[in-house]
DNA sequence: CACAAATAGAACCAATACAGTACTGATTAG
DNA sequence: CTAATCAGTACTGTATTGGTTCTATTTGTG
């Protein structure tokens, strides 16, 4: 119901790597090749990476990217938020709500912000590093009948 | 950052309309006027939350919408995932992701429950309840310096 | 020094999804 | 019967996404 676009999707895959190779500088190439990701796609997602301070990068021959810190104080919101500029779930949760017309109309406009800090939370909550791990260690709350009503039903949204 | 569509935002502020207008049908009419939005567009909505089973329709003369059942017992998850679809931030948050041809290449795939979850979650801890009443009764963690920077900067991701 | 391997950055394009409209039909109160 | 109101489908212009291409710029290596 709510979409991440997949560059950040992407990005969340490309992160994990880096940081399984900790320390190790890839290049692009490389991990395009290693997770089978378009080139083009994979080097832009990194150079925006790179330039939100996510990453390092290291120019010329044997050069690469790496994680500019640990993987412990990356969230997967520092990712997302990367890709996808803030968090703003509509355009009316901005201050400056110039754009929205109809705010004397609107009395949930107030409510936005709960909702944006109730999903940044939760995405600040989950870091590289835990992703990085094959198996999840903590299973954050799951039970599974929530889980097949959650995750089991069909993807993209009609 | 993470997008709904406006659907699920005007969706949003239907629902606490009627919440407020509680017992009361209204009319998809009596709401675009009273929220200034595009009748269409309303009705559109209105016509998906009660195929949700959200609202109960009564037709003809005097016809509206009300709340199929108490504003406490709805939230915020029900009414966009009513308008969206089921939960899935990317496509690969599915049971059969058959169209993911990088499966065996993709090992954060089992990683994207858990972050669905934790949306999901957020989501569903907002009662349409709270959202229909003007102020926030639950501040819900608001550090003011997070929330500048959450729902200060710019609106529509670029 | 020259070359090759990389990243940096901008511009561009096609396909899709979104937001909104229009129209036609069904139901019901008065 | 008639007007009000919901139900459903189909359509359209525009914006966004996903992805490509091309041209620098940097830097290690022979």
């Amino acid at each position: 119901m709510i979409r991440i676009t997949r560059e950040a999707d992407y990005g969340i895959v490309l992160m994990t790597c880096l940081a399984r190779a900790d320390g190790q500088p890839c290049s692009a190439a490389a991990l395009a090749r290693q997770r089978r990701l378009p080139l083009p796609m994979v080097s832009k997602i990194l150079k925006a990476l790179a330039r939100a301070g996510l990453l390092n990068s290291q120019r010329g021959a044997q050069g690469g990217y790496h994680l500019a810190r640990p993987a412990v104080h990356i969230s997967a919101a520092d990712i997302i938020g990367a890709l996808e500029g803030p968090l703003a779930i509509t355009e009316c949760s901005t201050d400056m709500h110039d754009g929205c017309s109809r705010q004397d109309h609107c009395e949930v406009s107030s409510h936005w912000p709960r909702i944006n800090q109730a999903i940044y939370t939760a995405l600040q909550s989950i870091s590289l590093e835990e992703m990085s791990h094959p198996d999840s260690p903590r299973p954050l709350h799951f039970h599974s009948s929530q889980r097949t009503a959650i995750a089991g039903i069909a993807g993209r949204p009609v």
